[in-house]
DNA sequence: TTGTAGGCGTTATCAG
DNA sequence: CTGATAACGCCTACAA
């Protein structure tokens, strides 16, 4: 019985750099730079520095290397909540452009509560985040001291608040509110319905609602519902706003398109037609408001450019040390079918 | 001009548990053991230590731990895309029951692609995540080779595959698919659009779809339309199923409840009245499905309760060495106003 | 172009 | 109960 020595490797547990050493025969340091693609190597041993890596499945503990170079390559970000698909689009968005730069996105979610989010934060560094995303300006005081002592770079997003504690990329959710009562003003709307997410938990939304405020007359008649993020609360906000009979709006202005699409199902129970009897305005442009029926005029947030552009700062910062640069990214109205001019009969009773 | 020397301490730069050791005149072992509140250490130094941790704003280096104790407490979720509100609301379970366990959660997302997939669990892995969540059965040799070297645990969610490579924890999307149509067919359809997704990118899908086509019979006559993925590829397969004057549908089925609401806005474009002349049925039961009008009948699948099942699962993998076993979640057909019995006229032609 | 040696901050194993 | 001290695996001057 012949007994030939196997050609193959018998896979001898390589665990780190020091097993590679051995193996080729070279040294660490060798090892290290053909693993960092830096430097002179001369080819040849650059090629057997590899070949042993792919015959050894060796591969890099990450821990150690963060030790080692004081970096996770980590980024965290932290979001009320990844069930609402805005948040979840920018998310992706980050997330693409991040691991294109070999950075890893880690999420935590506060439920829209400021200690929740401070502790969240910890959490995060204490995880070897390299940098913190936050959504709006409204922070607690111990988040900005932790992110201080740490000197972790935060980023805020969704606002464009050039004076605010934190730089922020986003976009200016004040002039934006004004716009969007603006058109339905323009269109003759007289009795508005403003409806809203929870105001103690959101200060885009807050901000928002003090454009739409600012942007009115006394020619206007305004009725503000704050209700649930989604679309039960929207539905349930036009209940309440079309059940009294003296105040009867000819537009709803919804301050997110969930709340939008909640009116509309409303009316749509209601038999209320969009938007010849009534209008309906939404914030966020989702997916689905080019294809619904009445398409829904909305002012578009360029969540995915925020994310990218989010993602890219904190990247330049910390591979280049470019500061942070607060950032307004452009909103557009996109008027689409389901908003109109107000129904004539309303605005001569009003003359 | 007096020169008191200042009671505070000077905040020097405190970096690692040797200078605690050197603070408190204490060794390394013994901050290290209060850290991790563990053993035997007498409650006066304990004390001593925090007092000395909570003054110099000191807090471990997670890598240097990471490191020391082999362990990351870094979980890895793969998903095609977090812009689904399906899969965010997913992870967002996930996040929060890892969270409360000290667990972080990363994400990487695959668009779909398998190869992708592969490639981001090298990442995720090459990034010190200890186990990956994953969707569906479907995956490269390569990226279960990958796990299986380096030994990383592997979960697959949103199905429930008992004989499958992978451990998983979902659901029974076959058995769904066949409710799912029964409950039509009961209602006494026969023409029936079924509307579905990509089936390359999603076994889930083509899972359900099997489950649909056995359980219908030569007395129904089913057509398949698979389109994008979003509530304007619904709109778009209605717009098609319904262009053809000779076969209308009396019914449609969605495989996913994003498609039926583009189905049901189509229908509205089109004065078609759901369900008195059109029934619509969904798969998901996201929130809105309660809401809309009319509701949508659909198959509610337990999307949190999975993530939270799977991170617990993960955990205890992790932490006590419990084997990962598969488990199949329920999941219900909830009836709404989207469907009724088949108009009788319809009924009639076919007998 | 390659090698040597020391350090990154923790944990853990021994003795005391 | 506490203290030395040796890993953990990688990177990086500094030398050669």
């Amino acid at each position: 019985m012949k007994r030939t020595v196997s050609e193959k490797k018998p896979i001898p547990r390589v665990t780190g750099v020091r097993d590679l050493a051995q193996a080729t025969g070279l040294s660490v340091a060798t090892i290290s730079r053909v693993l960092n693609d830096s430097s002179y190597v001369s080819d040849s041993t650059r090629a057997a520095v590899q070949k042993a890596i792919r015959q050894s499945g060796y591969s890099r503990n990450p821990a150690a290397r963060a030790l080692s170079t004081q970096r996770s390559r980590t980024i965290g970000a932290i979001v009320p909540t990844l069930a609402h698909s805005i948040f979840a689009t920018f998310l992706n968005a980050i997330e693409q452009e991040l691991a294109q730069h070999d950075y890893a996105l880690v999420i935590a979610t506060t439920g829209g509560d400021r200690n929740t989010e401070t502790r969240r934060a910890v959490d995060l560094i204490d995880l070897g985040a390299e940098a913190l995303i936050v959504s709006g300006a409204d922070h607690s005081q111990e988040f900005l001291k932790v992110a201080k002592n740490r000197s972790i770079p935060v980023l805020a997003t969704s606002i464009y608040d050039p004076n605010g504690k934190l730089p922020s990329i986003g976009y200016d959710n004040y002039s934006l509110g004004q716009a969007a009562i603006r058109h339905l003003i323009d269109l003759g709307h007289r009795r508005i319905a403003v409806v809203f997410g929870p105001l103690a938990t959101n200060d885009r939304t807050a901000r928002r609602l003090e454009g739409v405020k600012v942007a009115c007359t006394k020619k206007q008649s305004l009725r503000y519902f704050e209700t649930g993020l989604d679309v039960a609360g929207g539905a349930q906000a036009a209940r309440l706003a079309l059940s009294t009979s003296k105040w009867q709006p000819s537009a709803f202005l919804c301050l997110s398109d969930v709340l939008a699409l909640g009116v509309l199902f409303e009316a749509q129970r209601r038999n209320l037609s969009v938007p010849s009897e009534l209008s309906l305005m939404g914030f966020d442009d989702l997916d689905w408001a080019a294809v619904s029926e009445p398409g829904l005029t909305t002012i578009a947030l360029p969540t995915s450019q925020m994310g990218l552009q989010a993602a890219r700062a904190l990247i330049n910062r910390l591979d280049h040390h470019i500061k942070l640069e607060s950032v307004c990214l452009e909103a557009n109205l996109v008027p689409r079918g389901s908003t109109a001019r107000a129904p004539q009969a309303n605005i001569h009773r009003e003359i």
